[in-house]
DNA sequence: CTAGGATCCTGTCAGC
DNA sequence: TGCTGACAGGATCCTA
């Protein structure tokens, strides 16, 4: 759920809150969600490696945090800071029935909200994040990415759909199911075509929307994010904004007013517009 | 090695 | 109202 838009968003509001605070203490309400034993320290560093967020302690300690499908992470002090999958927990009185872990500072509380209970915070060595297996299978973000580069991993899965292939945090680092679909339409290329089947010139092209979509929504706090400075309810709004096909079937194209689909590719729901995004072509 | 499908878990919603 | 199946902003594991 959390794609790497939302996790920076994370990732920048606690750098406000709880850098350079104490953990008094860590509470663990759901064994599945917190690996290793808890580690109390200061926090040095917080850290983003693809969809993953590394808090580095003052003890030679990390904690990597990964929100998976319905993570949720909100800080809870004077003000009130949330991001991750969006639901009234924002809001909620907290802890609720969704809490997962709980991090005590001096002057607030880091909740870890996790409804299906596909995340984890993990205790790592800082010596070793570099050695953990899912960060060191991480591909390069799009930005980081040439265009030769992602050709060619694009060529060796030849076989696979193109959808499959962005969703792949191996072949490029960042992209889930909201920004595939967004940058699959913007390049207009069709999510069931083969990877191997796209050109040099599409493969630019997808990049580039990648590039795009991507920072769009950093820059306007990520899908999902909520920052409760003035509870006010508010809510990160790239879907409303930005979106252009996600969630958007029945709807017109805003390129070409063809209404938009819902189809499914790789096991994802996924959005297009039939008209834009052509399989046999090209 | 790659490709595709099942799986982890809870909750919601559509359809009967 | 109650049940059932499908599905969900992710990644891994298993199989062929």
């Amino acid at each position: 759920m959390p794609e790497l838009p939302e996790v920076e968003t994370i990732r920048r509001g606690l750098n406000q809150f709880i850098l350079n605070k104490k953990i008094k203490k860590i509470t663990t309400l759901c064994e599945k969600s917190f690996v290793g034993t808890p580690s109390i320290g200061k926090v040095k560093a917080i850290r983003r490696f693809g969809k993953a967020l590394v808090l580095d302690l003052d003890n030679q300690k990390s904690l990597m945090i990964h929100l998976r499908m319905t993570g949720q992470l909100i800080y809870d002090g004077k003000e009130r800071y949330a991001a991750g999958h969006p639901s009234d927990n924002f809001i909620a009185i907290l802890p609720n029935k969704q809490t997962r872990v709980i991090i005590e500072f001096e002057d607030g509380r880091l909740f870890f909200n996790d409804q299906r209970k596909f995340g984890f915070i993990k205790v790592i060595k800082t010596n070793d994040v570099a050695e953990e297996s899912f960060i060191k299978k991480l591909a390069h973000e799009p930005w980081e990415m040439t265009v030769t580069e992602l050709y060619e991993k694009f060529q060796r899965h030849r076989n696979s759909l193109i959808k499959a292939t962005i969703l792949d945090q191996s072949i490029i680092c960042g992209l889930g199911n909201i920004y595939a679909d967004e940058a699959l339409f913007a390049s207009k290329i069709h999510p069931e075509r083969k990877a191997g089947s796209l050109s040099k010139q599409e493969t630019e092209a997808l990049l580039t929307a990648a590039c795009e979509v991507m920072q769009k929504s950093i820059d306007s706090g990520g899908s999902t994010m909520a920052t409760y400075v003035k509870a006010d309810g508010s809510k990160g709004d790239y879907l409303e904004k930005f979106a252009q096909v996600f969630r958007r079937e029945g709807k017109p194209c805003p390129r070409c007013g063809e209404q938009i689909i819902k189809i499914r590719v790789a096991g994802r729901g996924t959005h297009i517009c039939p008209r834009c995004q052509k399989k046999g072509t090209k």
